[in-house]
DNA sequence: ACCTGAACACCGTTCAAGT
DNA sequence: ACCTGAACACCGTTCAAGT
């Protein structure tokens, strides 16, 4: 019985059933050892979560910067940290539920920083540009995944919309509400208008 | 005993703890009954959150547009989403866990839908900026509260700032990401730019 | 139709006792 | 130092039994 087994052990069950999946007797279970015998090691769930989240952030890939334009650079960093937050959902939802999310973002942050630095940005207007681009990335991976599930036997937006029927709405414009969204296009779409008003202002 | 008298004790229980704060037993003793008297009016827990989550919306105000102007108007309902959900967090939270943000969002989506009309665009075009309105104010409004929650103990996001000691960031700027953020200028900032890329279109 | 009580299968956590 | 066992105070849910 070592820590690193005891929150190795617990990263599976959380990369597998989230953090509700994560009990201290199926995980003792699993570690063939009697459920007391976590607490010596790392402390109570709320310490062994922590911990699962911490080992988990630190496998995270880094956040790069690639292009040689402004915009290019400030770009790939959007794209690097929205990548990041697609391919490890389950990082999110954990970080979200031990209101560590902020403290999560903080590397793409300070990439952010850089870059905004780096296309000639000062002061507060720089720190606009870092928090309008991070709540741009941030909000679009938070919602992407919560609108993305639907509980079992719901209604789904495409029907919602089928049954929509007010002469001031485009029929087109219904009809496409009731396919679902293209969210890369649309994250490309609302990122890049969002860093052209930024840079045209420097 | 009636449903609406479970749902209405429920819901005082969600809106103070939170989802977690709904417990059948805790319920039921301040109902002054059975835990199994719930079962029998409004099933198991989820239906009871689901109950309490159509309850809450039933009660929300209306998506309202005002102003003369497409941009005037759509920055209105946008505003008007936002402020329902910073009025209303627990909604929110509620909705998320049980998977029925899309859900709770439609009304608005709707109202978005008319103002872009009324602005003029149509079809794919018009339901790209219905949509990212959407994203900018629900990831805006998922990501201030929870980056305004950090774990107690636990660093700021001030303090992090304050260890980044590199050349490439400018000094002003680290100072002003020390300092709390300004969500509401900051909406208003990315809103107006976006809104203003959408129009530029039509 | 409406409610209770007993029961089952779970939880997290503490703490004295063992080695 | 490290682990177990018993115990406590909780859960959600089912189901037979009552009125």
């Amino acid at each position: 019985m070592s820590s690193e087994r005891i929150v190795e052990t617990a990263r599976g069950l959380v990369k597998t059933g989230g953090a509700d999946a994560l009990s201290m007797r199926k995980l003792s279970a699993e570690l063939g050892v009697a459920p007391t015998a976590i607490y010596w090691h790392v402390g109570d769930r709320k310490k062994l979560l922590d911990a699962v989240l911490d080992a988990e952030l630190a496998d995270l890939p880094e956040v790069r910067a690639t292009g040689a334009t402004p915009h290019a650079r400030l770009r790939s960093v959007a794209r690097s940290i929205r990548r990041q937050v697609q391919e490890a959902p389950h990082v999110q939802a954990l970080a979200l539920t031990l209101d560590r999310s902020a403290a999560v973002s903080f590397p793409g942050q300070v990439a952010l920083a850089r870059e905004v630095t780096a296309a000639g940005l000062r002061g507060e207007e720089a720190a606009k540009a870092v928090r309008a681009i991070l709540f741009l990335v941030g909000g679009f991976a938070m919602l992407e995944g919560s609108f993305r599930k639907r509980p079992p036997g719901a209604r789904t937006t495409q029907e919602l919309w089928a049954e929509v029927d007010q002469g001031d709405i485009d029929p087109v414009l219904l009809a496409a509400m009731g396919r679902p969204a293209d969210t890369d296009a649309l994250f490309t779409y609302a990122l890049d208008h969002l860093i052209d008003a930024i840079l045209r202002r420097s």
